[in-house]
DNA sequence: TTAATAATGCAACTCAGTTGCATTTATATT
DNA sequence: AATATAAATGCAACTGAGTTGCATTATTAA
């Protein structure tokens, strides 16, 4: 859990400082859960262009500062934060009532077995359930 | 690996035996691998109504008949056999190469923690990797 | 300050999947 | 076998997420 500033992603990252950017991403670092497009829109204003915002959640997703989750609600929602999912440390909670997603990082080490001669690169699990506000 | 008979599955279920579920569900019966809207289509011939299609999947998968499977692509894949997600040894495989999706059951018990207060309904996993025909 | 480059806004598009409704078909009953 | 009825089909029009092309505008390095 490393703190770490919007001014310090920013220099990290060589993308132009842009008003939309700071406010989407400082949306995403104090959003508790993931977000999506329609909730970020919601939460930027709904005069925000709807193809600039997803390129920018594409590019911010590309510079590896947030990471997108297909929650298999249909819609992907967006989180603060590279995820590596070949580590298998880190999975989605959906809860089935408040739609909330969770990002789970308790999982020590998933060990997923596959058939002979396959080879795995990444493992995305997303756990369908109540959570503890429901 | 039960042998179940398309004649079971419609006795099974009240579902009425029309042409075109006679020949989806053969197809999904005799496909190796789980298939999409697209591939379907192509299988029956191009001359199938779309919605026609998408309500007997539909259908068949709330019978129990069939498993949806979102393997993040975008589109929506189907696979005979009815998937109990809970149990946690049914996972996909995606080959990146093929895009080829395997249903994967040699998952004996995968254990998933999840927070104080989270209670799990359903696990759903997805593998990326590359498979052994690849 | 200015030039170069990247980001934005807009409109039009794509594509998976859905819906309403009139017509047709499967099956149970006579 | 004829028929009634409920369900399945086919069609067209729609929805909603996400994308693309392009002209305009804003950021940043010189």
């Amino acid at each position: 859990m490393e703190q770490i500033s919007l001014d310090q992603v920013f220099q990290k990252s060589n993308m132009k400082r842009t008003k939309l950017r700071i406010a989407l991403l400082s949306c995403l670092m104090d959003a508790k859960h993931a977000q999506s497009y329609i909730a970020l829109r919601e939460r930027l204003g709904k005069e925000v262009d709807k193809s600039t915002l997803y390129r920018n959640l594409a590019a911010f997703e590309e510079a590896g500062i947030i990471h997108r989750i297909n929650d298999h609600s249909g819609v992907s929602k967006y989180a603060f934060g590279k995820v590596d999912h070949h580590e298998g440390n880190h999975a989605h909670f959906v809860c089935e009532q408040c739609e909330t997603v969770y990002c789970v990082t308790q999982n020590p080490n998933l060990e997923i077995n596959v058939p002979n001669g396959f080879k795995t690169k990444s493992v995305k699990t997303i756990i369908t359930g109540i959570c503890s506000d429901c």
